[in-house]
DNA sequence: GTTTTCATCGTACAGCGGTACTATAAAACC
DNA sequence: GGTTTTATAGTACCGCTGTACGATGAAAAC
């Protein structure tokens, strides 16, 4: 054969060109063939590298959220120190929203794939629910930490805020998807939001430990 | 032939059998067959009653959006009088949560139809941007009216409150449906924000006038 | 009473989608 | 240097799906 390959880099491809056609012509328009095209490779290459349809599927999933993870994490990094709650909720929050049009393939296809898994158990619920969760509970951390430093009034209850908060964003990434409304504007609400959440600024100072720590697992 | 029928019903019991299949199985479960099935009829009668399966999925779309105004109807009708900002708000935003079986039904296969559009443009994106356009104008005139009666903080800007409210309980509704919330909790953060909102609750005495005015069209 | 219309049925057909099978060059191995 | 992997290609097969085409019996129409 010509040369070894990187699978995990032939994968990682074949994942890619799946997200484009999803991206552009919806999930149900996905079809091994039309992978293979996007990818500009064979049919049964495709095959070659994911035995079944369903084993890509689930492989994108997967890289999705790891995509997911890894951009958050880059936003974080290049924040200015020393970083407060609110800027770090700010990052967490746009990451969430569809401003761009790499960030809205992304949303897009992951909630075509959220929808799959509302009927269909084969397909993990997992990252759905699980990840969500996750994030809530770190977000919620956040809140706490700026309650203690005086910076969000503690009659909040931190976890139902952080909830607030993450479904808030989603519905408004919903409808920026569908084209109802601008990122900008779906932004406006979300820090017209925190504007009113963070109700001492100048007492907003969060260590970063927690924060990061978590980002990591 | 055995009896004239009425077609409108027959389409309506064909729509339905639709819905039952999508909510149970996914839109991508969803074929001629499969309907017929569900029916109880022949696969042939399912293309005597619509053409087409784009003409059927069609009349679902709309059928869905029809159903939901007289559900939201049907709610509001029964609201003790007299109806206050805060009740009819609450209706409003109940009726677009999964809380029983029937409305988990709905908003899944609503949803599905909504990721649809996200790249069909064949299916009219018209019910996912105009549709929610005018509930948020709805809402937003109702808020306006809890301002000028100082039940609700005249700072805040009504036409983006509701914009909040809106896109807050479809994020709420996707967690529930998606299993990861339960509705209940997701009505605890409505109700929660909505405390907030309304600052002064015993001056909160909306006039139905405008609202069904605009409920009826 | 004949003819037409209408609801219903079964079946057939063509296309597409996932999967499987076989082949083939070229690199790797020993 | 012969043998064994390995990446790639082509193609075939089977099932499913949307759609089309006749057939049939029974009520309406006249």
């Amino acid at each position: 054969m010509p040369k070894r390959v990187d699978h995990a880099q032939r994968r990682a491809h074949i994942t890619d060109a799946l997200v484009r056609v999803a991206a552009a012509q919806g999930l149900h328009a996905v079809t091994m063939r039309a992978v293979a095209g996007e990818a500009g490779m064979s049919l049964n290459l495709v095959q070659y590298y994911f035995e079944t349809k369903a084993q890509l599927m689930h492989a994108v999933l997967e890289r999705l959220e790891q995509q997911s993870h890894e951009r958050w994490a880059h936003r974080l990094d290049r924040l200015p120190r020393p970083v407060t709650a609110r800027a770090f909720i700010d990052t967490f929050l746009a990451e969430a929203l569809p401003t761009d049009t790499a960030s809205r393939a992304f949303h897009l296809v992951w909630t075509s794939y959220a929808v799959l898994a509302m009927t269909d158990p084969e397909l993990a619920v997992q990252p759905f629910v699980a990840g969500p969760d996750r994030l809530e509970a770190q977000l919620a951390e956040v809140l706490e930490q700026a309650q203690r430093d005086g910076a969000m009034d503690t009659e909040r209850d931190a976890p139902r805020e952080a909830a607030h908060l993450l479904s808030l964003s989603h519905g408004l990434g919903t409808s920026v998807l569908v084209g109802q409304r601008t990122a900008p504007a779906a932004l406006n609400i979300l820090h017209d939001h925190l504007d009113r959440l963070f109700t001492d600024p100048s007492r907003d100072r969060l260590g970063l430990e927690a924060a990061t720590k978590r980002s990591r697992s």
